[in-house]
DNA sequence: TACCTTTGTAAGTGAATACTCACATACAAA
DNA sequence: TTTGTATGTGAGTATTCACTTACAAAGGTA
């Protein structure tokens, strides 16, 4: 991954473009907005970033960024159970998406970037990464003689990526007002409790 | 549900429209993109439509009302098995979905249409019929004692429509090369697995 | 014939979009 | 003092958008 260095300015304008989205979502993200929100003027946006794309992907980069770290503490820990550590996992990301909502517009919006191919491939990264995740915790799991080899660890990932998606889109669904961590955690147990050898 | 009764030209200009979004995303479907499509004037489809929202809900409700008289017939079979029935919902729905894959870029864009109320409330709707008939059948196989009560029925619904929604997904990012069917098929069966009493 | 309804079109509208350009200002290094 | 650079701006650009208006042809019905 490269080594992206953003300016305080730039931080500052993703920080501004973050909290528009959140506040009135990904469309009434525009630069003439944007640059009203930083009280700048349109084209000093383009001092900072080349283009609109640009920031949105800056945006991606520093969340998959920061997820990557999360997700290596995590499994780093070799000591720790499979289980353990992926509760560990989504407590962690969901945490952040309660915390920074806006990450969780751009991710679920990939088919308003149908029509761009970085920032397409950059969702879909971010998906794969946390896919493998998952499917070497389950292994690990399996191996570890913890979660049953009834289903295979391919399809074990899918079902376990698919549960946690459907509970973030339904904290989306209700504007944000189901406690996602809490719901997270529950599904999660649920589905430990079944792979349970 | 209202009764809605769709012309032929109704009916041209959504198929159209389905077609579009399938092929070049949502973004690509404009009044002037749309309307060329067609061999129309731009002027025309506003004889047959008084709004572009109008053409995305009419879609939705077309694709709700038949997918509602699929659900019913497979779900007034008292006699079949509950996880025989989910079986039976999973396949229709699949297999349309394999068969009209447009439809599925529409219905899971619903980070699209969060702008849009009418059009949120409709994806919404959609998911929540799916999401009832499905909770029914949960509850159904509980109570006659073939699926476990480990976990609640809400709990069990939100685990089985995610994995389906996940499976349809890696459809759709392996450009519907995958056979959407048969993997489908085997997720539930291995879900129905770890379901059993 | 006369009239109505349906379905069409050519030619617009204002508003919005991302982005550019020539030029200004502040400040620091040589 | 001179020069370079970073950061800004006002006033544009071209293009796209959903939608409207005025008018006409076709076909049925009186």
């Amino acid at each position: 991954m490269k080594d992206k260095q953003f300016s305080q300015r730039q931080i500052e304008i993703m920080e501004a473009a973050t909290l528009r989205i959140d506040t009135f979502g990904i469309q009434e993200l525009t630069i003439k907005n944007l640059s009203a929100d930083l009280n700048l003027s349109e084209a000093a946006l383009y001092r900072h970033f080349k283009s609109k794309n640009e920031i949105l992907l800056g945006l991606l980069t520093y969340f998959i960024l920061e997820m990557n770290g999360r997700l290596d503490q995590i499994t780093q820990d070799r000591e720790r159970e499979a289980s353990e550590q992926l509760k560990g996992i989504f407590a962690s990301q969901l945490s952040t998406f309660v915390q920074k909502p806006a990450i969780v517009s751009v991710i679920f919006s990939e088919g308003i970037f149908q029509f761009n191919k970085e920032l397409r491939d950059k969702v879909s990264d971010m998906m794969k990464l946390m896919q493998e995740n998952i499917k070497a915790l389950v292994l690990k799991g399996q191996k570890e003689g913890v979660f049953s080899k009834l289903l295979g660890a391919e399809m074990l990932t899918t079902i376990i990526m698919g549960s946690m998606r459907m509970v973030v889109l339904k904290w989306k669904l209700s504007g944000n007002q189901s406690d996602l961590v809490k719901d997270g955690e529950q599904i999660l147990k649920g589905l430990l409790n079944m792979m349970k050898k």
